[in-house]
Parts: C-alpha cells; sequence; structure tokens
DNA sequence: TTATCATATGAACAGATAATCATATAAGAA
DNA sequence: TTCTTATATGATTATCTGTTCATATGATAA
C-alpha cells in the first residue's frame, strides 16, 4: 500500500510520508534554488577562482589580473563580467584603465568555507 | 620602467610589485585550488543541489528521492555517484536497497553560506 | 585629427556535461 | 532455477561553456 500522491517506489516504514512532507517543507524555492546553484556554479571555474584569489589580495587591472595568471586579456575581460552580472566582483575606471574588486567580504567567507572542506 | 618579471602591461603605483608577490603567497597551490573548484562545481547543478536538500531532511533511497524530484532512476544514480565521489554523500545498502545521506554536516554549512549570499 | 593603449564583446570552435536509453548487476521472492 | 525489484553504468546525444580570434569601444596622447 503506497500513499496516494506516490508512484509506484520501493517500499518503505510508517514514517515515509512524514519524511517527504518535510523535505518539500525545505526545499527552497525556485528561484532562490537557481540563484544558489547559479552561485556555486560560477565558483566552480578554476581562472575564476583565481581571479577571485587575486582579488583577495588587492584591487587589481585587467591586465595585470592577466599577467599574472598567464590569461588572454580576452579570456579574462569575459569571466570578469560573469563574476561582475554575479554580483561578486566590482569595478571603477580610472583613465584608460578598469580596476576591479570584490563586491563584498562574502565571498571570502564562502569560499573559506569550501577550502576547509577540501582540506580536511 | 617595469619590474623586470612583468611583460609589457599597464603602469602601476610604486606598491605595485609588493601586491603581485602578496598574491603569489595567498594564491592555493594547484592541487587545493583544484580540489576546490571541483567541490563547488559539484554544488553548481540544480539536480545536485535539490538531492542535497533532500537528503539534508533524511536518509533516503534512490527511487524515493527520483520520485520527490520527479527525475529519472537514472540520472539520479549518476548524479549520486558524482556526490559520492565528491564525499558529499555516503551510502549503505538494505536487501535491494541502497540508502543515500550526506557525508557530514560540513556540506550544508557551504550550502546555508551561499544561501545567505543569494538570499540578501 | 590619428595613433596607441586598455578593455569589452561577438562569433566560432572544442571540450565538458547532464539526461536518456538500453542494459547490467545485485538481492530477494516464487 | 526464474521472475521481479532496486540500483548502477556504458553509450549516445543535445546542450552548455571556456577559450581564442578578430574587432569594437573608450580614453589618452601626439
Amino acid at each position: 500500500m503506497h500513499p496516494p500522491e506516490r508512484a509506484a517506489c520501493c517500499d518503505q516504514t510508517d514514517t515515509h510520508q512524514d519524511i517527504l512532507d518535510a523535505v518539500r517543507l525545505k526545499m527552497p524555492d525556485e528561484d532562490t534554488l537557481y540563484n544558489l546553484t547559479e552561485l556555486f556554479h560560477i565558483f566552480g571555474d578554476s581562472t575564476r577562482m583565481r581571479i577571485l584569489y587575486v582579488l583577495f589580495a588587492s584591487e587589481m587591472c585587467v591586465c595585470d589580473i592577466a599577467a599574472l595568471l598567464g590569461i588572454t586579456q580576452s579570456a579574462i575581460s569575459h569571466q570578469l563580467r560573469l563574476l561582475k552580472s554575479a554580483r561578486l566582483v566590482k569595478s571603477r575606471r580610472e583613465g584608460k584603465t578598469v580596476f576591479y574588486s570584490l563586491a563584498d567580504d562574502h565571498v571570502k567567507t564562502i569560499i573559506d568555507q569550501g577550502l576547509e572542506h577540501v582540506q580536511e
């Protein structure tokens, strides 16, 4: 006997329905879930991660980031655009040069948490 | 005039070289950086994120996760394999059924940090 | 103006990846 | 044994994504 809203599936204990209800309650809404995975997706690329680490040390212009990481200016610009649209970095122009920096300290906190997990 | 190890690039302040040195010091080694981006990469997919949220509530078998999320058993199995190889979830077999659960509480901490950033 | 430098961006391509399908494995029931 | 259920997995495919290249924009200098 299955609870009415379940498809044919493996049988479980009496508390099965309670668990399913608990899951549905705790699941974030679709928008939040999208934004959350999008945020982590941004962190899930080594070029972007290295850019962020550079910016942990100091605000920096595009060509310096490129030179420092050994990546073309174009690639860096493309990635900075993503980072900026995710509001992880911000920029200011000074003449021909554009300086990028972290949007807020939250960024480092999240990455440090991940680092702790990795370094266990 | 540029510092010797720099390629032709935009001119900077006197502290330029100090900043570059600081960046190099703070940058994690290649292995750590790889593991870190790999970790976030795992979080950067909505199916995997939803699986993790399901497991926040309770340990659960594969077909229940599939039914709950409306995703095929095969897709869930494939993603669980990734999650397990990243040591984010663990499994135990009970007869024909395999139950998955979170590998440790660290996982939820990292995701909660991301959630805070997203919900600002 | 033209020339140069710093950055941004569109297009194209190569590599990665998530889902699907078919099938294999593993365990229990008949 | 055979049948069924639960899960795992290899192959295929469609989509996504990061880089490169060429070029455009924006700012300064001559």
